[in-house]
RNA sequence: GGGCCUAUAGCUCAGUCGGUUAGAGCGCACCCCUGAUAAGGGUGAGGUGGGUGGUUCGAUUCCACUUAGGCCCA
């Protein structure tokens, strides 16, 4: 007879293989079909706060694995509160506006670029962020990211536009807002600026040379000689000297002064000889040597210009060309207006937008810069400053589109005072005051808000919101007031930022406006448009202060640790200035990705993990388990091993929810619970390394370290169930009588771990944890999805330490008998465990403990047989001695009877029945059971 | 060059407020089972704790330096 038909085998459709390819997107669509996200936000509405605010990705290209490590981490930190009960709306958003999307539209426009109007233009740019904004949604979405996709924030809407104004409003009449300098990247031919993507380095020919600057002030070293001394400078771009103010020396680079041919240099002791060399000086002396430190301070008279230029200390000035003298012009590079900026330095800008000198360059005043080299150099030798010229070629920034050299000049520029209104002070103020996780996180920001400069938000662009401001036709005054921002704000409201480019001021300003110096009624308009760092730095305010079911603060950011300097920042600053506080209580970040050996990802390394592949491949729920297998906090590595390791531990967690539900079948939970106090102590074992788990998970995830709630999930599924807890339990499940007080004991257990594991898992495994749902019997869940599940609550009558030592105890035996089994496997005396019997000898301590356990100790053990002997004098030789147990020594024979054909147990009751001769006793009963 | 961060077995992580032979799971090797079966169980081999130096009776744990890597600046 076939005993397996009587068996209580387990039965279930949740599927071994999870075929997550194909299965997610069906998930999808039954979550669209049910209105999942309303579901989910009717019953936490009036539940606190956790408002999560999306850092907007930019709408360009297709999502990468740092755009799914991140928002994979804000989905599991939204679905872990809304599953506590908090009402954490998730709404995405997208940052549409500025120079990349503009720069590929340019591209792909080619040469009619010039053919269309920025109205024109601005419309190809909308067309092309939508279109990414509506392919990221699908790709986000088939993440298994939960949000509003149907209501998303775009900085690109007609409201969000207008908060940008009104923000910059308030920014300006508190005063945080001026008008300044700064060099950019500018190209005379196409008479434009250039962002750094623009730019091009290619091979170029320049002029290279030494000029003297001689020495004004009195330097002491130096008074004694009584002859003409200059600070030695070096330069590749003669044209910027007419815009020179200072000389920049290194403070810890040793100096010197030489004497040649009857004049004194200044320069880098280290360049001395290279220079001279080029120079074809070669009769030196060294009469001094100074630090560079002893240098700042004093004064040269510029070569052809009317003041002075003044010697002043860099880190900047390097020695590997030139003569450490570096020439400083702060309108015409980065390093000399940061220098400028520090030293509060003039700087003059000599040079026009076609790139012709103006009056500011005195006698070169109408010359093109790129005739004026030669001029310059003729004048500085007939006037005997110049040492040597020659040239060399370099790498030099081209214009993308024209290829041709490009120029640093300052521009007028719209910025925001760190100082003039306290708004450093403030903001380290305000930043002592969030939670910024991890702990070092603080530390960064705080340096960094502490060293930034100004913040310089114009941009030279079209597709953008426009910096709101007017300028008088007769007298160039600047006009932001309360009415303009208004005029400006409603339009946009109205109508988007487009009306700025299709309208002129006058139709933009309401009537009556005046200037307020000379009364003049005619306005022409800003031509910047905002830096889009100001537009998503808003976001807070165009969002969080607007949408309804939102709320000011967040309760959290969550972006990589890049945004420190990026919207952590922008954010903060205009939080500051408009609402005088931190837009956020809390700022969480994480790392980076590498590869398997921890390098960056990147096109030219060739390690570029695409997130789509994976998704195709394995499935989101694999990639979503990889989010929170690693530590974020540091760098979090992705190679194809670890996605590997990855996809094997996620077959195991679902195959230990698959055995639980098979073998759930047949369980009522109203019907079939068992009370705690009739249990087997094991499935008490069981609870209490249950409610220990909810315990640890709840608090990884209360604390965001998401690699210990798939560590500790895994492990327990793994270590706890699996390798023990479940293996010994199939006996009793499978060949107890269906409805015994035993087999029901172990599965109210495993019912509590199947829904407390499907629960935990849910924000993670959001699709497996759906699934493994919508397999549960009807009578196991009150609520349509697993999102609506109440989390589950530690309960700490499951939890007992005294009781779970003494199981410990127990279980460190188990590993001791395992091994005594192995040996004798190995000695082929078995191979199913079944066919042993278990001699252990022991002390009196270890008897009377295990004596207590005799009856479950085959189970535990799952062989057949268990015998306890205290005679340690009478152990037979070939008995196993672990080392954990000195006092334990274990001999493994052959079990007593025969094979129960059922049950698979060896007993000496197997064929006392004569009818079902191939029965052990127990199984007889069961079987009878049956028939009747 | 500066600021912040990371560095424990092939992989992902624990841990030690400085103290006996550094843990877990996976992977790997070997074995068992075939009533979780494109599953399950067992045993075992893997670590000079990035390197150097210092403090200490004693450091993987504290300090300094250094190497490699990451983010952001310059």
């Amino acid at each position: 007879m076939d005993y397996k038909k009587t068996l209580n085998l387990p039965k279930t459709n949740f599927s071994m293989k999870a075929n997550l390819v194909q299965k997610e997107p069906e998930i999808l669509k039954h979550w669209d079909d049910i209105g999942i996200y309303k579901l989910v936000s009717d019953k936490t509405v009036n539940g606190p706060n956790f408002i999560l605010h999306d850092g907007p990705p930019y709408a360009n290209g297709d999502i990468h694995l740092g755009h799914t490590l991140n928002k994979a981490l804000k989905d599991i930190v939204v679905r872990y509160r809304t599953a506590r009960g908090f009402n954490s709306p998730f709404v995405p958003g997208w940052d549409c506006h500025g120079q990349p999307i503009e720069h590929n539209i340019e591209k792909s426009l080619g040469a009619k670029k010039d053919e269309i109007n920025q109205v024109e233009l601005r419309k190809l740019c909308r067309d092309y962020a939508l279109k990414f904004v509506c392919r990221q949604t699908e790709q986000f979405k088939r993440l298994g990211i939960r949000g509003d996709f149907n209501n998303p924030y775009l900085t690109l809407e007609p409201l969000y536009e207008a908060t940008n104004i009104e923000v910059f409003g308030e920014l300006y009449k508190e005063g945080y807002v001026y008008r300044g300098r700064k060099p950019i990247h500018w190209c005379y031919h196409c008479e434009t600026a250039l962002a750094e993507a623009e730019i091009e380095y290619d091979d170029e020919k320049s002029s290279s040379i030494y000029v003297k600057f001689p020495l004004k002030s009195s330097f002491v070293p130096l008074d004694g000689y009584d002859l003409p001394k200059y600070f030695l400078i070096w330069t590749t771009t003669p044209w910027t000297l007419p815009a020179n103010v200072a000389v920049a020396v290194h403070p810890d680079v040793e100096y010197a002064a030489i004497e040649a041919d009857g004049e004194i240099y200044v320069l880098a002791r280290d360049l001395v000889e290279t220079v001279f060399v080029e120079a074809g000086v070669l009769n030196l002396k060294v009469l001094k040597t100074f630090r560079g430190e002893e240098l700042g301070g004093l004064a040269c008279i510029h070569p052809f210009q009317p003041w002075e230029s003044v010697v002043i200390l860099a880190d900047f000035v390097v020695l590997d060309t030139g003569s450490g003298c570096v020439h400083i012009a702060p309108g015409h590079g980065q390093e000399d207006y940061q220098a400028g900026l520090k030293y509060k330095l003039p700087a003059p800008m000599p040079v026009d937008g076609k790139g012709f000198f103006t009056k500011q360059a005195g006698k070169y005043a109408g010359q093109h810069i790129e005739k004026a080299n030669e001029v310059i150099i003729k004048d500085l030798k007939e006037n005997g400053f110049l040492l040597h010229a020659s040239s060399i070629t370099h790498a030099y920034p081209h214009c993308w589109r024209c290829k041709n050299p490009v120029i640093f000049r300052a521009t007028e520029q719209w910025f925001i005072s760190m100082e003039n209104n306290g708004l450093r002070e403030k903001a380290l103020e305000e930043i002592r005051k969030v939670n910024w996780i991890p702990a070092w996180s603080e530390k960064r920001i705080t340096g960094m808000v502490r060293d930034r400069p100004d913040w310089c938000i114009s941009r030279q662009r079209a597709w953008g919101v426009p910096i709101p401001v007017f300028y008088c036709s007769s007298c160039g005054k600047e006009i932001v007031t309360p009415e303009s921002i208004k005029a400006v704000a409603e339009l946009f409201r109205k109508e988007g930022a487009d009306a700025w480019f299709a309208k002129s001021a006058d139709q933009i300003l309401p009537e009556g406006i005046a200037c307020p110096d000379c009364k003049g009624v005619h306005f022409i308009k800003e031509n910047d448009i905002l830096d889009v760092w100001f537009e998503s730095g808003v976001s807070h305010l165009a969002i969080l202060k607007n949408r309804r079911g939102l709320a000011w603060p967040a309760q959290l950011y969550l972006e990589g640790s890049d945004q420190h300097r990026g919207w952590f920042q922008s954010s903060l600053l205009t939080s500051i200035g408009f609402a005088k506080k931190a837009p956020y209580d809390s700022v969480l970040t994480h790392g980076f990705l590498v590869d398997g050996n921890g390098r960056k990802m990147s096109k030219s390394l060739g390690n570029v993990v695409d997130p789509l592949k994976v998704i195709e491949k394995y499935g989101a729920d694999v990639l979503r388990l990889w989010v929170i297998s690693g530590d974020y906090a540091s760098d979090i590595a992705v190679s194809q091993e670890i996605l590997e390791r990855i996809s094997e531990a996620y077959r195991r967690i679902r195959n230990t929810l698959r055995f639980l539900m098979g073998n759930l079948f047949d369980y009522e939970p109203e019907k079939d619970v068992v009370d705690l106090k009739d249990m087997e102590e094991i499935d008490k074992w069981a609870l209490c390394r249950l409610h220990k788990l909810i315990e640890t998970v709840t608090r990884a995830y209360e604390e965001y370290k998401f690699h210990l709630v798939y560590h500790s999930i895994y492990n327990f599924c793994v270590t706890d169930l699996s390798s023990f807890y479940l293996d010994v339990l199939k006996d009793r499940l499978y060949t107890f009588a269906a409805s015994s007080r035993e087999r029901k004991s172990s599965q109210t257990a495993l019912y509590e771990i199947l829904m407390t594991l499907i629960s935990l898992l849910s924000p993670v495994l959001v699709f497996t944890a759906e699934d493994a749902w919508m397999n549960l019997h009807e009578s196991f869940k009150s609520e349509a999805s697993v999102q609506l599940a109440k989390w589950p609550e530690v309960n700490k009558k499951f939890i007992d330490n005294k009781f779970e030592e003494k199981w410990n105890n127990l279980l460190k035996i188990r590993v001791e008998v395992l091994k005594a089994l192995e040996v004798s496997r190995n000695d082929k005396l078995l191979g199913n465990s079944l066919e042993a019997n278990v001699e252990l000898y022991c002390d009196d301590e270890l008897y009377e403990f295990l004596s207590s356990y005799i009856d479950i100790l085959p189970m535990l053990f799952i062989v057949s047989q268990v015998n306890l002997f205290n005679l340690i004098d009478d152990i037979p030789n070939n008995a196993f001695k672990g080392e954990e147990f000195p006092k334990l020594a274990i001999s493994v024979s052959k079990a007593l009877g025969n094979k129960c054909e059922r049950c698979w147990n060896y007993k000496e009751s197997v064929g006392e029945d004569k009818k079902y001769s191939m029965l052990c006793s127990r199984c007889l009963d069961v079987v009878k059971g049956f028939r009747e």
